[in-house]
DNA sequence: TATTGTTATACTCTATAACTATA
DNA sequence: TATAGTTATAGAGTATAACAATA
């Protein structure tokens, strides 16, 4: 906008208009759908990050920086939400077999219960949202 | 699963399994359109929900108590988030003409300003997320 | 020296409960 | 009585800084 009578005023990225809408709807269909998420963690007595700790240690086994590193927190701000997980009997801390400074994280078989009957209950939640996606869409955004 | 030869199992909605791919995508965008959006609050030392806050009462006039029914949060947690965004400036309560117990909320210029440009970033930071949405598709999502 | 994990500390966000003022 | 808002209090989540153990 330093340029007063530029042609190209819409294209340029800090002059946004144009997508605008598609951004919003984009942005307020995430907090709805993270809302879910975070109500069915809630009924389980799980915050929204234990509920993505639990997702994300549902196929693999990390150790604790990694996960650090999936949910984009501090190690420390970890090792507590280990902590509350552990002390819950969703997860294991092991002794990694090659560096002894790590913990190697895995879920324990309630851990995976609840994992799974997290993901189910979501899947039922969203399904209403999903269900007003015309077909031909939804098979689009399937590829 | 109480009927166990139930051939439309795939079908009933708490046992799910066709459309889990498109809600694990569906989540997972969310989060990561939610980290854009924290990201860019946190530049500015604000929190998602105060980001949040700023988008509502960006076009709209507001009672405490109707902001907390959008944000979904108790009145009590709403008082102090407005105490926050007032003694930074973004917000002003003023007296509700039709209900002394009432306090409207609206937004000061530098609340706006700083509405529009929270808005502004997280519209580029979502650029590319967006392109690599096909335009066929893009065009879908816009009607 | 660098990295992994933990602990101590402090701040923000949030809810519950109790309160005041108004309806 | 019921509702709007505030305050006090407590708990969870988070980051920073300092630390011990291991690489």
């Amino acid at each position: 906008m330093t340029t007063p009578a530029d042609a190209t005023d819409s294209f340029e990225a800090d002059a946004p208009g144009q997508g605008d809408e598609l951004v919003d709807l984009l942005v307020q269909t995430s907090f709805d759908v993270i809302a879910i998420v975070t109500r069915v963690g809630a009924e389980h007595d799980m915050s929204l990050t234990l509920v993505r700790m639990l997702g994300i240690l549902r196929d693999r086994t990390l150790k604790a920086a990694e996960l650090a590193d999936y949910l984009g927190l501090e190690r420390s701000t970890v090792s507590g939400l280990i902590d509350r997980a552990e002390r819950r009997g969703f997860v294991v801390r092991e002794a990694h077999s090659a560096d002894g400074r790590s913990v190697q994280l895995r879920l324990t078989d309630a851990g995976q219960a609840m994992a799974k009957r997290g993901a189910d209950e979501i899947a039922v939640r969203m399904a209403p949202l999903l269900e007003r996606v015309p077909p031909r869409l939804r098979e689009l955004l399937a590829d």
